[in-house]
DNA sequence: TCAGGTACTTACCTCCTGGTAAGTACGGTG
DNA sequence: CACCGTACTTACCAGGAGGTAAGTACCTGA
């Protein structure tokens, strides 16, 4: 369909997980459902601001498969679905934090712009 | 160019971290340089099987740039150049371990094919 | 003299990732 | 009764990551 494939063979555990974190959303997406414990799909897409529905929708079914994020649907009126994050979703989480330190020092070291949480950029280059 | 982008404003420090590792090889060279020390780049070619000179040149040359690899030129008769990974290198390197044992509990768990270090595939499909 | 090994460079091409935009089904609200 | 908000689905398209293959410059060994 979209990104669907690999699940092995792999090279090394770096490689499994990057299977599964690679995608330009899915680290934010993890990082999100950590923070709030449990997300509706119209919270997450104003929590990651310049995601498509598409992107975010075809993320969360990627991670959903690979056990990563829970799925609860509320057949309501108006339709209400939540994301939260399984066990081992949680546990990818804590293992993707020192790398997450690490790009931190990174941004220090290079100065580089830190993108604000909303719209607008810091510099203009 | 090639690759050649980013650096860059992220959203997070993972964001900034995946900003140098992400790529085909990245991360297996960086575990090549790690347990070998230092390597000449047909040795880095054998060691990773599959990879192309050109997405190894291009990717060492990255790495390079970030401040990840150190490359030392010997103006030999054959030519002769070393790589080495670099403080950061190193660092980025151990921050990814955690992600490593992460993936390698995933293979486990979804008891997937692990590629062999040389060429053949264990598993048909 | 010519193949072979070193470390690349260059050109070309394919496929995957992600973006845009529209459509769907449902009921509540003005 | 048209429109909004929910949570999607679908189709189409552009750009870039990565693959293949060939070329370069240099010296060594058969």
């Amino acid at each position: 369909m979209a990104t669907r494939a690999r699940r092995g063979p792999y090279i090394c555990g770096i490689d499994a997980a990057m299977d599964v974190v690679s995608g330009k959303w899915k680290s934010l997406i993890l990082w999100e459902l950590h923070h709030h414990g449990t997300r509706r799909f119209a919270e997450l897409r104003r929590g990651l601001p310049g995601v498509s529905e598409k992107m975010l929708i075809q993320h969360l079914r990627e991670m959903e498969e690979d056990g990563l994020v829970h799925r609860e649907v509320y057949r309501e009126v108006p339709p209400k679905v939540e994301y939260s994050l399984t066990e081992h979703g949680a546990s990818l989480n804590a293992a993707l934090a020192p790398l997450g330190e690490w790009g931190a020092d990174r941004i220090r070291r290079i100065g580089a712009d830190r993108v604000p949480v909303n719209g607008a950029v810091t510099a203009p280059r």
